[in-house]
DNA sequence: AACTATTTATAAGA
DNA sequence: TTCTTATAAATAGTT
């Protein structure tokens, strides 16, 4: 366009090339910046160079993301979709399995019968039974074990209180008993039961905790007869 | 850039601003164009006017995408981010509600108790029971239906027979009796009750074909103490 | 990067 | 919208 014409057709020379890239380039996103303020208009241009540089113009009031997000609705594919397919195809997936486990229970919980057949229906019932039968079982367990724990700690408090009345008889009897050995561990009471039945080793208890906390071990398992357990223990530590 | 020059800055009438907007972008896109041959480069120009029409150039040799996804490469900004992770949270909310179905199922088929309370336990309890006397309900519906049509295909039979036999004996009598009406259709027989009971108008029926098909018609809707049901009519006539 | 002869783009008018 | 055209702007080839 100057100096001579050209025919527009690809640059053999490399080093033209570039040259002519750049100062076209620069020439075309003048072009773009006046045209973005002379008309408010929005412009876009990415470009490529044959060396896969990459340039880019945006008008100032504007994102490039905006821009695509803009085209993408006016041109209506969504230029996303691609990059997705597999979390789609993830997407349905679980919402049909979602489906079919809530038709499961809408099943279990006696709707939505009609597309089942009567033996499916059979099958569904004993199905349910066999389960509740399970349920009541574990129910009657767990009852079971509360009323095991209930029974270990009567019988705790009961043998402590034993040992009370025998400690306080014995002391009055002979007032030293017991001051030589466990002097200095009276307020640091521990109940132990090495080996063997109970032994107690402290004596003085905090007084009126014995109810506290129960409610809070109804989760715990249980070894049903098994010697003096944690939780026994536990219950009067505090 | 003729005629006199001009100031860059917005056109503020309007008609005027759209002409200049179409003149410079036929400009713009020429070069851009030329760009794209002369240099070899890839070109994609997206613009959008003040009046939100857009329009687009892109290079012979690739696409709007294909530009967009080397934006991306280069630019380092992962623009379907957001759509993304909207994607995410929408598939962590899918499993976490899918856990949940299936802890239900669990616990109403017996497992996974431990970490119910013993009032949810009862609570349960209750509920499937509950769940269980509406499916036994409707099955034991399920069971009547079927005694009912098995009833009135007997009944039907039974009529049909004693019908039989009165015709049988009615042409002993009358060798006559029925050739004249009834002459064309003997072969085509047609089990109609068109109003009141039963009527036989045609009496030779295939032999041994009574007893098929009865099974495809469990799922059929019952109407209990209608007239002679289409499904008994047509389990003969087959 | 700067220069400049020349081509190209385009503003205003028709 | 398109054409015209005087003029501004862009730029190819050169330095």
């Amino acid at each position: 366009m100057a100096r001579g014409k050209i025919q527009i057709k690809r640059i053999e020379n490399q080093t033209n090339r570039q040259v002519t890239y750049s100062k076209r380039r620069n020439g075309l996103f003048k072009k773009a910046h006046e045209l973005t303020v002379l008309c408010d208009a929005k412009v876009s241009i990415i470009m490529i160079s044959s060396t896969q540089k990459l340039h880019e113009y945006i008008s100032p009031s504007t994102t490039t993301k905006q821009v695509f997000d803009q085209y993408q609705k006016a041109v209506g594919v969504d230029l996303w979709n691609s990059h997705y397919e597999k979390m789609q195809v993830h997407l349905q997936k679980l919402k049909e399995v979602n489906r079919n486990l809530r038709k499961e229970i809408r099943q279990r919980m006696g709707e939505c019968l009609n597309d089942l057949g009567y033996e499916q229906m059979v099958n569904l019932i004993e199905d349910i039974d066999g389960s509740l039968s399970i349920i009541r079982e574990k129910k009657y367990k767990s009852i079971n074990n509360q009323i095991e724990t209930g029974k270990k700690k009567v019988r705790n408090v009961e043998e402590i209180h034993r040992n009370l009345v025998l400690d306080f008889d014995a002391r009055h009897e002979d007032p030293h008993y017991g001051l030589v050995e466990n002097e200095g561990d009276y307020d640091h009471s521990v109940l132990g039961f090495p080996n063997g039945g109970p032994r107690i080793i402290a004596l003085r208890l905090p007084p009126n905790h014995h109810h506290q906390h129960h409610h809070n071990h109804h989760h715990l398992g249980l070894q049903s007869g098994g010697a003096a357990s944690d939780l026994t223990t536990f219950a009067l530590l505090e």
